[in-house]
Formats: structure tokens, sequence, C-alpha cells
DNA sequence: TTAACACTTACAGTTGTTGTAAGGTTGGTA
DNA sequence: TACCAACCTTACAACAACTGTAAGTGTTAA
């Protein structure tokens, strides 16, 4: 069941867009508290925001900036009149879609499964800053372009990727790649990083992997 | 640079949309044979087309459509009226975002920014009803899992993915596979075509390729 | 200058991918 | 029901990719 989370302090508004939704079979929740709303809709994790961006205790745009922030889903931006600055505002905080209030049921239908649909088939990628990895199939993405790590350059980059940008030491990584920091090949744990490096540079990558002397390995950024 | 595509008939609207483009500081390529468009700009793989609607040879919704199969986005489509219909058509067709001619120069700036921010990370994965497939590395996507092909495997598939509905012969596959349709080895084609399948059956897409005896085979959807 | 640390390259064992071969199953037709 | 062509499955060996080992060459800081 698709979660959506509407933002919106008029309560006749709210209920109307709540029936439309739910008649067309989603699972809809509202917030009704506007202290610390963003608290509120992470812990909801809802599929998609249907956010006012006119709010008594917050404004709108601030919210979706910290939504954004934080990764959570598609936001779907509601503004009483067609204000264009308000707009422009919107789309450079992040919002992913803009509709005017009123808003005609089918069109806001349409933007809401257009926006689930976006989202939905997309993978969960790990961000890495310039690049995105994909934690399963070690498939590594910058703009358009991919390619493939093998398994030990992945588990090795994902570790990197997800400790970025602290240090992750050399006895970690040994126990990602063999289990166990006991015995360390430190050698054959160098052998791996060179081959990581290697591929990275196809992606103009390289230097993205920082040595810290003695501590071990770091991410940039 | 970022390179942007114009598709657009009126030469007027066309000249004053590549002038805003390229003060804007873009690379402006504009379509001026409306003969199979969607090849043309294949070949010039920009990082996102502006298609009007009203075109003369070829429908815009039909161009949208091909693009998303092929992974060419994102689109923003422009139409003439503010028709509701022609807007929940676009979005159902695939278009990532949607603007009424006459517009505002510093709404298509930020509609485009906000496209460009959109897809920039996000790897070019093409659509295949109840999956994504990347390409270029071969990796699987459905929902939140995803998983690797091998290279015939995801030749293969693609080529599936990349004429659904139609049936794909045999000879066309032999052709990817091998680069050559005179001296088919079915049997071979078919075992690759047996693993795939297998493949496909940790994602439970196992029946997503229909085989249509005597003719070839497709993928539903 | 030196010793510890970091990096590179080549080689061989292992693993995964692919075409071949041989036999089984299915579906339309008489 | 019996037949045949089309389709499917499995096992095997040749081939390519990945990985640890070994034996070196650079680099850094005291």
């Amino acid at each position: 069941m698709v979660k959506i989370t509407i933002v919106e302090d008029d309560s006749l508004m709210r209920e109307e867009l709540m029936d439309i939704l739910q008649k067309a079979g989603y699972e809809v929740m509202a917030i009704a508290d506007f202290h610390d709303v963003v608290a509120q809709i992470a812990t909801l994790a809802p599929d998609l925001v249907l956010l006012d961006v006119n709010l008594p205790e917050q404004s709108g745009f601030e919210i979706c900036k910290s939504l954004k922030l934080k990764g959570i889903g598609p936001i779907l931006i509601l503004t009483s009149r067609d204000k264009l600055q308000d707009e422009l505002h919107g789309l450079h905080l992040g919002a992913d879609d803009y509709l005017t209030k009123p808003c005609n049921r089918d069109r806001l239908l349409a933007r809401i499964q257009n926006l689930l649909r976006r989202f939905e088939g997309q993978p969960s990628l790990i961000d890495g800053g310039s690049f995105s990895l994909d934690p399963n199939t070690f498939t590594l993405y910058k703009g358009s372009q991919s390619l493939l790590l093998s398994a030990n350059e992945g588990r090795i980059l994902l570790a990197l990727v997800q400790h970025r940008p602290e240090i992750v030491s050399k006895s970690t990584l040994s126990k990602i790649l063999w289990g166990t920091d006991q015995y360390i090949d430190e050698n054959a744990l160098q052998v791996n990083l060179t081959r990581l490096r290697k591929t990275l540079r196809q992606l103009n990558l390289e230097d993205q992997i920082e040595t810290i002397r003695g501590k071990g390995y770091r991410l940039r950024g």
C-alpha cells in the first residue's frame, strides 16, 4: 500500500485531499501538529509527501529543504496561487513537482502517479558525493556512465562510502573482505586497493580515495 | 557543457528557445528534419530534450514514448495551451515535466535546472515495465532489488525491452549475440534464453518472456 | 639516511561464462 | 491418438575474469 503524507493547515482543503487520495486507493496520513514537521514525516516514512508551502509555524520551503537533505522521497508542493516566485523557489529547493490550488482531481492524481513511478522503479543507490553505488551488484554510476566493480572492489568502495568522509582502517577493510581482522594480509589488501583505484580511473574518480598514512583510507567529500 | 535538444516545428518559437537556452549557457541543438526524430536524438545524446507535442510528422507523444523506451531522458514537454488532457497523457507516457506555451523565461530555465539536477546522479535505466535495466552494465532492477546479468543475458533482455511489446525474431537475437543471422545456431540461442529465464526467476520475472512459436520472443506489457 | 609504510606488476589457482552436444517436452495437425 | 517440428533442459569442457601470492619499487617522516 502506497503511503502519502499530507502537510496542509487548512482543514477543509486537507479533508478534501485526503478524500481524493483515499478513494484513489492510497494510505493517507495528515500532519495535524505543525511543530517539528520534518521529524514527524521521517517517522511516518511515506512514499510521497504532499506539501503546502503556506504553513503557520514553519515555511513549507524550509520543510522541503530539510526533507530533501534527509533524502526523503518525492515531494509535491502545493501553493495557493500561481505565484511564479513560489514555484521557482520550490524547484530550486529540490521539490520534485509543483501544483497550484485549487487543483483538479485528475491532474493531482496524475502528478502523484508520475512522481511515484519515477521514484519507485529507482534502485536504492548509495550516494558517494560525485558518484553513486548500487550496494547489491556493485554497479557504479557517475552521470550517465556506469561500470561494474568486482566483488572485492565493490566491498571496499561500499565501506568507504558508508563511512564517508571518515577514515576506514585497514583492519576494518580486512574484516569486510576476509571476515577477520586477526591476521591481516596487508599486501593482499593493498593489491585490492590498487585494483579499485585503477577501475575508478575509468570514471576519473581515482583521486577520490585518499590514503591516510598509518590509519587507513577514506573517501573525499 | 550541458547539451539540450529542441524539438519544435514553429521556427519562431524554436529560435526564441534556442536564444534563451544559449544565453543561459547550454549547448543547444535543434531538430530541423522531422523524419525519424527519435534516431536523430539518440545520435545527439543530449542531457535533456525539450519536446513540443504538436509536430507535423509524428506525434510528440509517440516520440516521448520511444525516447523513454530507449532510456533517453529527461524530457520536458511543451504544449500550446493548458490542455489538461495533453498534460495527463504526457505524464502517463513518462514525460518528466510539463510546461505550457508561451512560457516564461525564468520558469523554463528553472524547470530545466530542476530536471537536470534530478537526473544528474541518476543512471539512465531503460524501463521494462515491471523492471529496469542498465543497458551498460546489464544490472537489473526490480523495486529495491537488483542483480547482475551476464553479457549474453543482458544483450538478449535489452533487445527484448527495446522492442517491447513487439516480437523479436531469433535471427535478430542471433545478430545481436554473434553479429550474424546467417548461420544461426538455434540451440546456442535457446540455451542462452533458458539461462536468462533462470536468472530472471530470482526476481519473479520469469514469465515476462513469452515464446511466440515460429516467430521469436517478446516481453509482456 | 633509514626504516616503516605504501604502491605496482606478474603469475597461477579458482570461479564464472559460454558454446556444444545430447536428449526431453510441448503443441498443432491429421 | 500418433506424429513431427519447435522448443526446452541439463551436463560438460574451453575460455575469460577475479583473486591471493610473491617479489619487487616508491614515498614519507624522523
